[in-house]
Parts: structure tokens; C-alpha cells; sequence
DNA sequence: ATACTAATTATGACCTGGTTATAAAAATAT
DNA sequence: ATATTTTTATAACCAGGTCATAATTAGTAT
């Protein structure tokens, strides 16, 4: 490879790495950086298919503002498989890592408590509500980008009133264990 | 006021929902929705105030990259207030309408436990980590835009384990309580 | 040193979605 | 019928690009 195209390559990641961090600069701002010519930035942005900055800023403003929609419905039961309607049902989840303690790559117990809630609702197919939980157990840190199963099961079904234990894995190690107790509710009804 | 003047305003009232609902129009495009020309579609803007297009695509491309940040930091503990450390302290939440059921006005589970949970965590200082959790209820459906004190105690330390005690209230009325079992661990130390 | 090649820079025509200023046309009020 | 708004039209200009076509510079091989 020659010596040019070697500072071409460096140069190209450079650019990449500015764009991740700064979407919203123009080609001349993203010249001066670069100490390049506005041409040159223009012809790396077409080798490397980057769009122009108005295309950027249109991305980032429509991608996150459904990703505000879906963090905020907290959608956290990502794939439900294997459901038997009141016996059991499994669940998948990716963490992310939005979801870590600051400074540190362990998971916020809020998110297994969530995945784990969510997952002992599905499995109740009638209008339930959330009376009690019990006995919950953090076994093992789960960090950014491990890939978790929830596994649910309804130990007891009593008239109205239904228990459901909730398991969480990672590669079939336990981490996250608890008891949730639900009741049947028609709408609005107080409990 | 004049017919005119009636006619106009009506039309600025469409105008504004329109980008409301809509922030990515051009003035072309809401011309033809409104029935006017471009050129008054840039008067009507100029009188309410409204930017252009690109500029109204930047400022949800900022704002909602903020929202991001800060929902999926999940700062769900509003104020701290009254914090005695290792003690007790107090926090501040209002729901909001994202967090509800869908079809109803009941604040899922899952938002009153990080609340908990995260104000248990703030009233300790040091690194701790979230071993077990016992003793949840909920005791009252929790709505839409209710006002929730957390109210947080550790009621047991022994060397490098605390229990904490959190009790929600909306108005005086307890809505939920549960115990947390934190245990003391430094950065990274597996539990 | 010379010629060759790749990379960089310059230049100009054109595009979208505007701003700003000015004037003409249409509608409404008196 | 005249005066006043409101609406349109028109033209000059701007930012931040695209696209195509050179000219220049740098690096390499011989």
C-alpha cells in the first residue's frame, strides 16, 4: 500500500469517528478538523457513504424520537416465545448500555425487575394487577449487551389470584429470581 | 375584528397544529395543505414565530437526543430532599402519562419499583449492589400525573449489609412499600 | 531527474429550502 | 368609490449541498 493511501485510510477514520461524535458538522467545519480541503471531505464522505449533514440531522431528529417513544413505553418484554396462556411463557432481552450505573458496566436492578414484571404479566392473558412481589433475588451482575431469558411459570392459581415466578438467564446461569403476585381486576376496579 | 383578520387567525391556529403534529413540512408542502401560497405561509410564520423547517429538524434532532439521555438514564429519582445519610431520606416523582397500561390510567409496576429502588440506593453512599428485594406491595393503583414522596429508612447495617425500608406515598396514603437488602461491594467485585 | 499515477484541490453549473425587500393584485371596510 | 388589509408574485441573495470536469500536487517507480 502506498504511503498515500495509507493517510487516505487514517484520514477516513478520522472522518468516520468525528461524524459518530459530531453528526451535525458541516464539510467546511469537518475541513479545518481534518486539514483538508472541502472537496476532499466531500469525496471521503462519497467513498465512505456518509450523507450530507442535513441528512444527518434529519436522521438523528426521526430515529430518536421513536426511540423516546420506546424507551418511555418501556417495552421491555423484547420477544415473547413459547407461551402457554397461565402455565408458562418465555421472554427474550438484549441490555444495552443505557442501562449500566454510571461508571460502571452492571446493569441497574430496575431493568430485570422490568423485564421480569413485564414477562409475569404476558403470561396472564385477563386484566391483572401487580399486588405484591416477593423473595426477589439478584444472583449475579448482569452487564451491557448480555443476552437474557426470562423464564415464567404460574405455580398457583387460586379464583382471582394467580403467583407466578419469574427466572432469569444468562448463557443458563441464574441471575435474577423473584415472586410476583397478581390479581384478576376488570378495568379501573379498585383493588 | 374583519372577516379577513377571522380567516387569517383561523388559519395560523391550523398552521401551528399542523407543525405541531408535523414538524417536518416545507413551506411548499404546508401551502398546499393549507390552500394559500408559499409566500404566506412565510408571512403567517414570521408572524407566529415559527423557524424553518431545518431549523425545526435540528431542534428535535438536540432535544430529543437529550430526552434520550436522560430518560434512559432513568432519572426517576425527581429531588432528593430531607437526606440523612445511611438514615433515611425523602425523593420527589410525578407520573406521567407514558407510563401507563395501555387503554388506562394505571402506572405500570415497574416505574413506583425503580423509584424505590433508586431512592434506597441514594440514601447509601458508598457502592452498593442490589442483592434481594422482599416484601413488595401495592397497595393502591397509582395514575397518571399523581405526585409520589418516596419515603426511604435503613432500619438494619451489619458490617457490610444495609436494609432499607421504602414506603410511597400519594397525599399521605401509602401506595406501596418494600425492602431492600443492599450489600456494600467495590467496583466490579463480583457479590 | 523523469515520467507516471494516485490523491487533492479548484471551479462552475445546478439544487433545495429558505430570507429579505418590493411591488402588484385581490379582498374587505368605510 | 376610496382607503386599507391581506394575499400573491417577483427578484436578488444565502447556506450547504450535488455532480462533473479540470488543474495541481505529491508519491512512486524507473
Amino acid at each position: 500500500m502506498t504511503k498515500a493511501t495509507k493517510k487516505k485510510l487514517i484520514r477516513h477514520e478520522e472522518l468516520a469517528k468525528l461524524i459518530l461524535n459530531q453528526p451535525f458538522l458541516t464539510d467546511g467545519q469537518i475541513a479545518t478538523r481534518l486539514n483538508v480541503s472541502v472537496p476532499t471531505v466531500r469525496l471521503d464522505r462519497l467513498e465512505l457513504g456518509i450523507k450530507e449533514m442535513r441528512e444527518r440531522v434529519r436522521q438523528v431528529a426521526t430515529m430518536t424520537k421513536e426511540k423516546v417513544k420506546a424507551i418511555s413505553k418501556n417495552d421491555i418484554v423484547g420477544e415473547l416465545l413459547n407461551l402457554e396462556l397461565n402455565k408458562t411463557g418465555m421472554a427474550l432481552f438484549e441490555t444495552t448500555k443505557d442501562m449500566t450505573f454510571e461508571n460502571s458496566s452492571v446493569i441497574s436492578g430496575q431493568y430485570l425487575y422490568s423485564f421480569a414484571e413485564s414477562t409475569a404479566l404476558s403470561i396472564i392473558n385477563a386484566d391483572v394487577a401487580l399486588v405484591g412481589v416477593a423473595n426477589i433475588k439478584y444472583k449475579i451482575p448482569v452487564l451491557a449487551n448480555d443476552n437474557l431469558i426470562a423464564k415464567a411459570e404460574v405455580k398457583e392459581i387460586r379464583l382471582k389470584n394467580f403467583i407466578v415466578w419469574v427466572t432469569i438467564y444468562r448463557d443458563e446461569i441464574e441471575v435474577f429470581k423473584g415472586k410476583f403476585i397478581l390479581v384478576a381486576s376488570n378495568k379501573g376496579e379498585n383493588i
